[in-house]
RNA sequence: CGGGGUAUAGCGUAGUCCGGCUAUCGCGCCUGCUUUGGGAGCAGGAGGUCGCAGGUUCGAAUCCUGCUACCCCGACCA
């Protein structure tokens, strides 16, 4: 039987795809694992990409861009680099088709083919250093400070919406600098900007840490990253940022002569979140009966919604609601007054609950008498009757607490849902049947690492900042450790 | 790339085992009237290469062969 609204299967994967899809946001084109993402879904990213654009450049950074298309060569460069992504490119060898059967079909005209193969960029670290190359000579022409708004290509076997895409919209943040300091300091800076507004902005609480050699980026000495933790207790990876060392530099010669008149290899980081924070965005609020955004992010932020008989109560509502449209507007909140006659006032109800709209005001007669308004959060479901005097002040009052209120319900359930193992089979039944977060000990190999990603399917997620000095035992090997850190399974 | 499943109208589906009349039903869509405080009611109507290509047969959505796409679980990964 078809229903219009999400019933949280048996499967969280089936959950989550329907509402992506019933919510508006996305759907999968014809393209396999690609996805068009529809306007109200890409409303959703321009208020992210806004809001990350600002704090960039309120931290220095400038936008560029560099070709979507790079040379294969450039990957060989980096060795690490290659190992990583060489087995999922997208590969660009002909520039030409032509007519076969008439004009029936097309052919790749074998005459076309490039001396060398372009790769559709994974990542723009090669292109962007051979770039580089040619800007700097002097410590003068440091530090540069890149950011790039693109779309890129990983050819992943399997795929799911927003969460791993074939084709992905991202930013990608690159720089150069002088010392190891501070390009060190640069990669923790962009970090403490991402978890600033996971938690701000997409009300999502984060771990802020390292990740370990093994989980690390192809080519990096560091990778710093936030994690966040889902509804059903995995992990998901919601931005990263590296700190690159040499290595670029090595790889693309790019030298600088310092104060000392010495020649010296330029220092590097990376960083980048991408449409995955999407996913991110729907599996932390989001309820049975559909999505909830968070009222920073909302394209809609108030929904009005007029309950009438007739057309002369439909201009009285009608024209008290333009007042408050417009209170409400200068004070910042994107209003929707939704006045269609094709829908009823039931159907708009759960229409816009189903697009996490964060607050909804209904009107009707009654309320014209009374002087009220029935308010509904979308976060909680409760409704209440509100005096319309000053309704904008808390209108406004309310997304707060709402915004407030998503971020705690988040941060409770990664609470109740972390749990410290001592022994291995403490540390079994938290991953396989507690699911969640297990903070455990761990011998700092990447042996003991991958034996227990073999038998448990957990990998390390984060080895936090904030986390204590504590000595232990290794809950897998036996061997001392000096501190917890954070494993579960992931997205 | 391995294991499992699915493909019938815009969406969701019945029918497939055991071949047979005009391919079922719901949502949505169009027209009209009545409705409007939590997905409206009645009446009428439009909409289909049954995933693709072959084969068997008097006759195929149904049986056979091949192919393709999608979904789920794994491996890979942000």
């Amino acid at each position: 039987m078809a229903k219009n609204f999400v019933t949280r299967s048996e499967n969280y994967s089936e959950w989550y795809n329907e509402l992506v899809i019933k919510a508006d946001l996305a759907e999968n084109s014809a393209v396999r694992g690609c996805m068009v993402i529809k306007p109200y879904g890409y409303a959703i990213w321009e208020k992210m990409q806004q809001t990350l654009d600002k704090m960039f450049k309120d931290t220095g950074h400038v936008n560029a861009y560099f070709p979507l298309f790079i040379p294969k060569s450039f990957f060989e460069k980096e060795a690490e680099h290659v190992e990583g992504f060489a087995k999922e490119c997208a590969v660009v060898t002909h520039s030409r088709l032509r007519a076969k059967q008439g004009m029936q079909t097309l052919e790749v005209d074998p005459d076309s083919k490039l001396e060398e193969e372009l790769i559709v960029r994974p990542t723009s670290e090669t292109i962007i250093w051979d770039t580089y190359k040619k800007w700097i000579q002097s410590y003068r022409d440091l530090p540069i400070l890149c950011n790039q708004w693109a779309n890129v290509v990983r050819w992943e076997m399997r795929t799911r919406m927003f969460l791993r895409t074939a084709e992905f919209l991202w930013q990608e943040g690159h720089t150069a600098h002088a010392t190891e300091e501070e390009a060190v300091e640069e990669a923790r800076k962009m970090l403490e900007v991402y978890a600033t507004f996971a938690e701000k902005w997409l009300a999502i609480p984060v771990l802020k840490g390292r990740k370990s050699a093994q989980e690390r980026f192809a080519g990096a000495l560091e990778t710093f990253c936030i994690e966040a933790m889902m509804q059903d207790g995995k992990a998901l990876q919601a931005g990263t940022s590296h700190f690159l060392g040499q290595n670029f530099a090595k790889a693309f010669d790019v030298k600088f002569l310092n104060k000392e008149n010495k020649l010296e290899y330029v220092w590097a980081t990376s960083w980048g979140v991408s449409t995955r924070l999407m996913g991110a965005l729907i599996m932390t609020h989001s309820d049975d009966n559909g999505l909830v955004l968070p009222p920073k992010l909302a394209p809609i932020q108030v929904v009005i919604i007029p309950i009438y008989k007739n057309e002369e109560q439909l201009a009285q509502i009608s024209e008290k609601v333009s007042e408050w449209k417009k209170s409400l507007e200068d004070k910042g909140i994107s209003v929707k007054y939704d006045d269609r006659e094709s829908h009823k006032p039931g159907w708009k109800f759960n229409e816009y609950e189903f697009k996490g709209v964060p607050v909804r005001i209904a009107i009707g007669p009654r309320d014209l008498e009374e002087g009220t308004v029935e308010v509904s959060r979308r976060d909680t479901l409760e409704k209440e009757i509100f005096q319309q005097i000053d309704l904008a002040s808390k209108i406004e009052h309310l997304l707060e607490n709402i915004q407030q209120n998503l971020y705690q319900k988040a941060l409770t359930l990664r609470e109740e849902k972390t749990y410290k193992a001592d022994t291995w089979e403490e540390f079994k039944d938290i991953i396989e049947n507690k699911q969640g977060f297990a903070l455990a000990h761990w011998d700092g190999t990447s042996e003991t690492e991958q034996k227990i990603k073999e038998e448990t399917k957990a990998t390390i997620r984060v080895i936090t900042f904030d986390g204590v000095e504590e000595s232990g035992t290794c809950i897998y090997s036996g061997r001392p450790s000096g501190r917890r850190v954070v494993f579960a399974k992931a997205y």
